[in-house]
DNA sequence: TCTGGGTAGTTGACACGTCAACAAAGATAG
DNA sequence: CTATCTTTGTTGACGTGTCAACTACCCAGA
């Protein structure tokens, strides 16, 4: 391997700046969701993703892609909930193999309960901060790079 | 509670992006690590930490500062570490309580080995994906957000 | 029909992270 | 000096996430 080229300070400040940045609201939006409601953050964007359905539901590997989680995390994480009455699983009359994931009643409460104090706190943290051009700037790379890493990870298949 | 402001199509699209931007690569750096060398990503934030300094050595709070952990993950981590003898702990003289932690020349050999791929990784999906412009703007809006979560944290305490 | 390869989902072991409770030592005010 | 408050760090329980190995099923082609 040839010399590394490390990064210049400029490039090492963005980048270590919004890895900080990610971890601080990650964090806090946890804790948030925590102190105001019952679910966790994985509940939280789980349900989203049902909530999202017409019909409440989908495949365990439909939530998989949706939340780009590999397939063991949405199972474990599926179990955990079913175990505390916020989804269930049904199996799938078309596809031996398959079961659906779907929101139960309480379920449903609790994420509609959660949710605005959430989508507060997202403003308030982050949307808010920015002005309309920073927001778009912000999805414009966030889009790119990961149009980046779909192909690198394409070639290493 | 008055009715919820809920985050419009653009808004909703940037903090996704972002989101999702920011999980597949910290899995993917995660997994280049874990290929290329013996050191989890947790594992190689420490030494960074531990390395940029004159004498290769932290009380567990500045590690904590420095990384923007909690306490007790700085404890857990930084046993798991000794453990395999990346890094030791040193009593402190000036405070019975203290401890240093300090890079063992094994940890130094393991992150002089892979600090080339990682800083390699983090070129090749992010930095080289964005033009320097959008790399300032970058660094200058996670600052902000960082700033504004600073604030809002002062308030709370 | 069988057989081989891919897909759906589960499981267990282990690393990681958070919280709350704790112990021990410093700091400060009376 | 001593009572109290704060700071430093540890611990245990538990939720979360990854990997690799596994079962079960679907499907396509000989």
């Amino acid at each position: 391997m040839s010399e590394a080229r490390w990064l210049d300070e400029r490039e090492l400040r963005a980048w270590r700046s919004l890895q900080f940045m990610q971890m601080r609201l990650e964090g806090a939006l946890a804790r948030q969701l925590a102190a105001d409601s019952s679910l966790s953050y994985p509940d939280y964007l789980v349900l989203v993703a049902l909530t999202d359905q017409p019909d409440g539901r989908l495949r365990l590997f439909e939530l998989a892609e949706v939340l780009g989680w590999e397939k063991s995390r949405v199972s474990h994480q599926v179990a955990r909930m079913v175990a505390r009455d916020l989804v269930a699983k049904e199996k799938c009359d078309s596809d031996g193999r398959g079961a659906f994931v779907i929101v139960t009643t309480h379920g449903r409460r609790e994420i509609d309960a959660a949710a605005p104090g959430h989508v507060e706190a997202v403003r308030r943290m982050f949307v808010d901060q920015l002005t309309a051009d920073q927001l778009v700037m912000v999805g414009e790379i966030a889009e790119l790079v990961l149009a980046a890493l779909d192909v690198s990870e394409e070639a290493t298949e």
